[in-house]
DNA sequence: ATGAAAGCGCTAACAT
DNA sequence: ATGTTAGCGCTTTCAT
């Protein structure tokens, strides 16, 4: 019982069982044409030995990992831990792990995602990008299969798949002015960003809502700030300092109109009675909640389905195929937190 | 400009740069021992062939990834995802990446992702155990760094990270009984689980505080049950339907408390007149609730602090040291879901 | 059914 | 300052 003093390589396991390594790889890999007695001689040795197989080579010699890497801003946001959920499952079903890191909603993160992934460590990438231009991400050379998601319009030479954020933001805020609101905030809008970044084009959806409403808008109902729990709290209670009147809450995040719920029950305002309010992604508690949140479903499985799908194609062509552009639909989902329609 | 029609290799470069793959190679590791001007062809090549460095062959060659791979049951649980957040920013700070995988909370995927690590995929392995028993984890030859955590009292070959799961939960039930309960319903407690599981220890500790106060427990008010929202609901109105009265909700995670209090809402019961409630990991939402919910904060920190400094110690020790068995203090939040404590 | 040789792309060690 | 040699541990030929 020789104990594994540092690494046992397959060598040590053939010169052990008096094969050659061909003979243990075979046998390690199930691979058919090994004799029945040969096979139990091998197996008996790696076990007295307590081989392991070395994936860095494996992978050096056969050029893929079995991994796919999903690259996401923040690990704890709701919604990417959910995305994340739903991707694990159908890769699951298709022999693929998946591991998930993130990259800061920073440039530097992203591009590093990238790199590890294109450096062969995946063999395929699902990149939510919010920080990486479109630019950028176009000069990044890469042979290995990448799916972005994200907000952002990236450039055409990657599959992308993103939610209909300017229309789920429309819907959101339509719901509110049809139920009543007439002074909607918008928590987490940040003013002087991208043109194609999330909070831009959910503050479009926004504008255009009022603009068919013929409801004016108020830039001091703009509140901007990260999408944190916190954010959301600190934004209501600084407008309510402020004395910024309002009577609607559109939350550019679940988790903000979470943090927003707990600043107006703090203030003693009614939800939905004094202000009513709507988040965007409808995460898992949402309905929750006590008052349930009015959301926006941003289509997650359609969304997990189309991400799977492409890069699966780019995984299994030869040849890559045009880039696909996908854009999953939203659709509000209408809870406590607003008042009903009238019908 | 050569189209990288496949893969370009430093043999590639160090050719078209008239040098050895070797100058390639320190150019790229930045080491310092190259002239300014072979420097400069080098880097030119590179750009021009599109050069990417092929990490598998690093890594063999090396023998090191620079990765430390997190496996938790689920990603989407918010204390998981939480704790992927806190360890991913204190490896950062040491130059290493996190990767966060799921095993499904089962046999085998716990035992896939030591295996993954073992072999060499990971530098470093943070291993949540929950349905791998430790006799079968002790078997796992392994030479690569692992920290287990989680509840199960485990093996002493492994350093060790837990939460103290008794000493909480008898904190949780010692606060529902000293502010006034008296049959408090267990919202998780899965009977005839092994013994040293995380729901076992924290229906012990639930135990322990009713034998302190000398009060005695209903078995039919421990509701079996998983740990996601809908199980929270579904437990309360269980429980209410069958006629099984109670004042006081002891929930095994908070993300089982936020479904039990949608169902106590739903039922016109009021929270904490009716019933009072506790949660168990404290998660960020849980402040923001409306009521706040009264939790078990089960030392994120320390524990991150713990895990991070055993697997760096592991990772840079030539010899490995004894196994170490870290147990981090739990300590009860009091909020709304509780009436004040008398004075 | 089994083995020998070659080499995946990189880097440590030792020349020059 | 740069090059040569050797080899990480595995698997793909191509023998036998």
């Amino acid at each position: 019982m020789k104990k594994p003093s540092s690494v046992v390589t397959m060598a040590d396991v053939a010169r052990s069982a008096g094969v050659s390594t061909m003979t243990v790889s075979n046998v390690i890999n199930g691979r058919p044409r090994v004799g029945a007695e040969t096979r139990e001689r091998v197996l008996a040795a790696i076990t007295e030995l307590g081989y392991q197989i070395n994936l860095a080579a494996r992978h050096l010699r056969a050029g893929r990992t079995g991994v796919v890497g999903l690259a996401v801003p923040e690990l704890e946001r709701p919604y990417f831990a959910q995305l994340a959920a739903r991707l694990a499952d159908r890769f699951e079903r298709h022999g693929l792990r998946i591991v998930v890191e993130r990259t800061k909603a920073s440039r530097q993160g992203e591009l590093d995602a990238v790199a590890f992934s294109r450096l062969r460590m995946y063999d395929g990438l699902i990149l939510s990008v919010v920080d990486l231009d479109p630019a950028e991400l176009a000069q990044v050379g890469t042979e290995s299969p990448v799916v972005v998601i994200g907000e952002r319009v990236t450039p055409s030479r990657f599959d992308h798949v993103m939610m209909d954020n300017v229309d789920g933001a429309r819907q959101a805020t339509a719901h509110l002015l049809a139920t009543g609101s007439r002074r909607i905030a918008l928590l987490g809008g940040t003013p002087g960003t991208e043109a194609t970044s999330m909070p831009t084009l959910r503050a479009q959806g926004w504008a255009e809502a009022h603009a068919a409403a013929g409801v004016p808008t108020d830039s001091r109902l703009v509140v901007p700030s990260s999408f944190r729990l916190e954010d959301g709290y600190e934004d209501v209670k600084s407008l309510l300092e402020r004395g910024i009147g309002f009577d609607g809450v559109f939350a550019l995040t679940d988790v903000v109109a979470i943090g927003a719920l707990r600043a107006l029950a703090d203030a003693g305002l009614s939800v939905p009675g004094d202000v009513q309010v709507v988040g965007f992604d409808d995460v898992d508690e949402s309905r929750y909640l006590v008052p349930s949140l009015t959301s926006v479903n941003p289509g997650h499985d359609a969304m997990a389905d189309a991400i799977v799908d492409l890069l699966l194609r780019q995984m299994g062509d030869a040849q890559p195929t045009e880039p696909h552009e996908h854009v999953v639909p939203a659709r509000l989902v209408a809870r406590e937190t607003t008042r009903p329609l009238q019908a």
